[in-house]
RNA sequence: GGAGAGGUGUCCGAGUGGUUUAAGGAGCUGGUCUUGAAAACCAGUGACCCCGCAAGGGGCCGUGGGUUCGAAUCCCACCCUCUCCGCCA
């Protein structure tokens, strides 16, 4: 959520920051000024016909001790009750709205992020470099399933087209990943949370997620009551959320969370011929870091976390890069993003493995989530998410990287302690 | 799933129709006292929204409706929390 202030004071501002993002909302802006110009004259009145009706009403009880006749004056204020009434509902609607328009803008870039789409994202730095095979490498799809650790077949049986089964040294080398990610995070002092998977619907309004993707999730709803859940499609949407309607201390800050969770998302129609194995699937595992920090704070916890995931891809071995989002290509919730992405060798492409971002306020409006400065003053947090990281990826990025000319795939030396084992063969 | 209790300001908590202009306490800020601190005492402070340069004023008691001249207080619906019972990994 924007600051409605901040509209109101600067528009063509606000404007020119939204308009980075390639998305025509000058609309949206002018309409939610004038919804808003209308607001406060609305309160205005309805303000002070409130304050008539409490004076008024405060003087009754003496009037009648008194003995006066009270009629004419109750006869005008029941007349000005239905005014308020019918004031009230109006104002009620135009508040939902406002509300409702509000929900529609995405957060300011920063003014750093460049404008433009995708083709304007950055390279910011490399690490590792692609692999030279002296032998004709496969790909994942083939590698594992000739290992015997993805069951593609079985697990489309079981759930679907978008589904895949880990598999004996496939589920440990999973596992093992997932253990590493956790170890590292506890020891950087993350605290490590398991949230709940199905999340109420306001979790996804705060994150920012809704009401725009709410198609884009798995939504559960009980035969037996109104009440609708959704399956989370990223822990960010629980860990956002953890400190919704509370005023934190100043000594809390920041908090710094790490959660493990599988992502359910319908990915519906984005499916491409390339996008085989697990690319792209309907749920997939994730390490989730969460930051809460002061205003002043998030610039460093964003390099932090950006820093982190790094470590993680550099102690795996992984080549990858670090691109710099372009403002169209940042999510909505979000000021700033960078991605960590891993080459694919048999694919000759970079494919995102995490999502560093700043938030800034923009989720802490949305879910109330506040802390008091120094000064005892009450203000927004910052919130920042980053993946540390999404396996998905990985998994066939590290059985493509690391295949050896016989078909098996070496187990990265972080790892060896997790999986037991050096290298993965056939069985 | 059934029964009961409850949701009040930063926190605790009083308040069951008009001396509540939301008591009282804690916290926070300033002061007195003290070598300093603590304690004690005195004063100030109140989320959020609207008007205003400011001083100040008004609205606002889980959410939404209703009753009434007047609702934190009564009625209805919903959401959430707690206790007990049932069911269950």
């Amino acid at each position: 959520m924007l600051d409605i202030k901040l509209i109101r004071k600067d528009p063509d501002f606000v404007k020119a920051g939204l308009k980075k993002r390639e998305m025509d909302l000058d609309g949206v802006v002018d309409e939610i000024l004038a919804l808003d110009d209308k607001r406060r004259a609305m309160i205005a009145g309805l303000d002070d016909m409130k304050a008539r009706q409490n004076a008024v009403s405060k003087k009754i009880p003496a009037m009648k001790k008194t003995g006066e006749d009270t009629a004419a004056v109750m006869a005008e204020m029941k007349e000005l009750a239905e005014k308020i009434k019918t004031s009230d509902a109006e104002l009620n609607s135009l508040e939902n709205q406002i509300k409702n328009k509000m929900y529609l803008l995405p957060n300011l870039p920063d003014a750093d992020v460049a404008a433009g789409g995708k083709e304007n994202n950055e390279e910011v730095r490399v690490f590792g470099e692609k692999p030279v095979f002296g032998f004709e490498a496969k790909n994942h799809v083939d590698l594992c399933e000739n290992l015997g650790i993805i069951d593609y077949k079985r697990g489309v049986k079981l759930a679907g087209n978008g589904a895949w089964m880990y598999k004996g040294d496939g589920a440990r080398l999973e596992w093992a990943m997932l253990n590493f990610f956790v170890a590292e995070h506890l020891t950087d002092g993350y605290e490590f949370l398991l949230p709940p998977h199905m999340l109420s619907w306001e979790c996804g309004y705060v994150a920012g997620q809704f009401p725009k993707f709410e198609d884009d999730v798995y939504q559960i709803a009980n035969p037996t009551s109104e009440d609708k859940k959704f399956m989370l499609p990223t822990a960010e949407t629980a860990l956002v959320n953890l400190h919704r309607d509370e005023i934190m201390d100043l000594e809390e800050l920041p908090h710094k969370y790490f959660a493990y969770t599988p992502c359910y998302r319908r990915e519906a129609g984005s499916y491409r011929s390339e996008e085989r194995g697990m690319i792209r699937g309907h749920q997939f595992n994730k390490v989730e870091m969460v930051q809460y920090t002061t205003q002043e704070g998030s610039d460093d916890a964003f390099a932090e976390m950006v820093g982190k995931a790094e470590k993680l891809m550099q102690k795996l071995g992984l080549h990858y890069r670090v691109s710099k989002l372009a403002a169209g290509d940042v999510s909505a919730s979000m000021a700033r993003t960078c991605d960590i992405e891993v080459w694919i060798p048999s694919m000759e492409i970079y494919k995102e493995v995490s999502s560093a971002s700043n938030a800034r306020d923009y989720q802490a409006r949305r879910g109330n989530i506040r802390y008091r400065d120094a000064d005892k003053k009450i203000c927004f947090s910052h919130t920042l998410n980053a993946s540390g990281l999404a396996t998905s990826r990985i998994f066939p990025a590290l059985v493509e990287q690391y295949q050896n000319a016989d078909g098996s795939v070496t187990v990265p030396e972080v790892l060896r302690p997790f999986m037991g084992k050096e290298k993965i063969e056939a069985t």
